[in-house]
DNA sequence: GTCTATAACCGGATAGAC
DNA sequence: GTCTATCCGGTTATAGAC
């Protein structure tokens, strides 16, 4: 999807592409479930076994959507961010915008994100092949920061990136359950925990938070040097 | 499984406890994919047909899972907390029995809580069908901590117990990503996570940190308040 | 009405011919 | 690279036994 336009064949790309295109189309339409690998390889004017030469499984066309959502992300906030300096109001934007662009797949979401569970399935967000995404995305959180005005402790900003990109996951497990109309519930609890989280930051350097910002930097990176190999921590 | 004992007919009762046995059984030695219906039957010396009266869908096997590992937990830590009063320890021993009890499924944790992602599944943690063991767990939280000799915060007491409840969740879905050798790093997440919560609860009542502390608590109540009802606030 | 069994359906995945 | 035929497992329909 962003591969480096060149060196496949022609025509067998198209056909990928025009797969992987309905697909997507029908999950949304229809949801995961109910879009069959028949229904797909019909609209797509192929066969069922040849669906299967290009995508080894259903989950596999899912890693496409994946890769959309974070270039709709970027995308979605370039200007926005182009301006503005304060750390609170870009990373407010920036979750919102990530909700935004997830928001026409909230229906077929939870059979969507199920698979991702899964720390065998190559569509984990901690897995090998979701690696790629997981690095970009990471690296972006570390602009939206870097690109603030911000004043961040020296122990706290490598780490930081990992934690955002960790609260992130999280806030779009919530949205995922979130049933309240327009998901609005998310959108709060987006703006509500930016708050926290800057004024967290804001607080850090305050000699009597010392100990607990050493426990908590300790355990993020825990976490996050979990997975696949230890490649992670230096995205 | 912790129901009245009483009231429903003994062979039909029996036959589905053995249904259920045998499943949890296979599904340790052989994985969840691999331990089919027919084979689960075929164990428990019943048709396929008679599988599905008793449990209507393979997932439904799980819930059994669930409440186990509910009990479990209690039975694994109610010495032990009889006589602790420190609520670091208290707290610590509580989680290491956690990952303790899950610790025989870690290989099959990942396609069995696969499906707990999905809010549509009864298996999902915030759903009507998991309520039952969702208030237990968070009743008995609410006992780990009122057990201690910690005093905290009377604005953040009557929340504690769910911002808990999701710190475990939070817990068991690291371990079940985690791969190091007997899971040592999701015990030593365990550990750390514990000194930092413990170390922030007693700092809470820092006059600093009064506009954050009622920040958190603002979005755990948007986060607990969240799923099929409201019901889940005053458990 | 409670329980059990057999046969079939449906959809994801694979084999192998062309 | 594309197809057809087939497998395999979750699930359902339904008939009948106790």
């Amino acid at each position: 999807m962003s591969l480096p336009a060149a060196s496949l064949s022609s025509k067998a790309e198209r056909t990928r592409d025009r797969i992987l295109e309905v697909a997507l189309e029908l999950f949304r339409e229809k949801g995961y479930e109910a879009t069959t690998m028949r229904i797909i390889a019909a609209a797509a004017g192929v066969s069922l076994g040849s669906s299967y030469y290009y995508f080894p499984s259903k989950e596999h066309l899912v890693q496409g959507f994946y890769e959309g959502m974070h270039v709709g992300l970027v995308e979605a906030t370039r200007e926005a961010l182009a301006t503005e300096r304060d750390l609170k109001a870009r990373l407010r934007l920036v979750m919102r915008a990530r909700l935004d662009v997830v928001a026409p797949y909230h229906v077929v979401s939870g059979s969507l994100f199920r698979t991702a569970a899964d720390p065998h399935s190559p569509l984990s967000p901690f897995s090998e092949a979701s690696g790629p995404t997981r690095r970009e995305s990471i690296a972006f959180l570390k602009e939206v920061v870097e690109g603030s005005d911000a004043r961040i402790p020296k122990d706290v900003a490598p780490t930081l990136p990992h934690l955002l990109w960790l609260y992130e996951l999280g806030l779009v497990l919530f949205w995922v359950h979130d049933r309240s109309p327009g998901q609005k519930r998310s959108y709060d609890l987006a703006d509500d925990s930016v708050d926290a989280i800057v004024r967290l930051l804001a607080l850090a350097h305050l000699p009597v938070l010392r100990t607990v910002r050493r426990q908590i930097l300790k355990w993020v990176s825990t976490i996050v040097a979990e997975g696949p190999g230890a490649e992670d921590i230096d995205a």
